[in-house]
DNA sequence: ATGCTGACTAACA
DNA sequence: TTGTTAGCCAGCA
């Protein structure tokens, strides 16, 4: 191949972000690194914050709200992205933050995301398990 | 071209 | 447990 100056990825990772993060159903979040992973392709979180960023009139077919940081907080400010979240059924504790173990988007299905050429979500590992069981509750 | 900022994270103290 | 640090990559001055 030319050594096409990786000219950058070009805006069109964003499309490819925006496309992935349509995938989150209401009542369900994901973070910004596991659309990232999702995406592939040496996409990283923050471009994934970036591309959230930048959607302008997108935001409106976009469900952005529902992309959330690693440790289950909202990393914007001064938006309403918590009361939307609220709207839509999704739980805050009193830290304010969500319980991903409980509401974390699994990803894209398989075949959707072969389809489109994505990467499906690597399978949670044991210990995330453990943690999910340690805030688990009997109810 | 260089440096700084940002809707991030994993690692470490 | 929480706070800090260093890598991330794209956009802009």
């Amino acid at each position: 191949m030319s050594t096409i100056t990786i000219t950058m990825h070009e805006r069109r990772f964003f499309e490819r972000i925006y496309q992935v993060v349509e995938q989150v159903p209401r009542g369900q979040v994901s973070t910004y690194g596991d659309i990232a992973i999702i995406v592939g392709g040496g996409c990283d979180a923050r471009i994934v914050g970036l591309a959230m960023g930048d959607l302008g009139p997108r935001a409106a077919k976009v469900p952005w709200q529902r992309i959330i940081n690693r440790s289950g907080g909202i990393s914007t400010q001064g938006s309403n992205q918590r009361e939307l979240l609220v709207a839509e059924g999704v739980e805050f504790d009193e830290k304010g933050k969500v319980r991903l173990e409980r509401v974390r988007w699994p990803g894209p299905g398989a075949e959707w995301a072969t389809k489109h050429g994505f990467q499906p979500l690597p399978a949670r590992t044991s210990k995330d398990d453990e943690e999910d069981k340690s805030q688990l509750r009997l109810f």
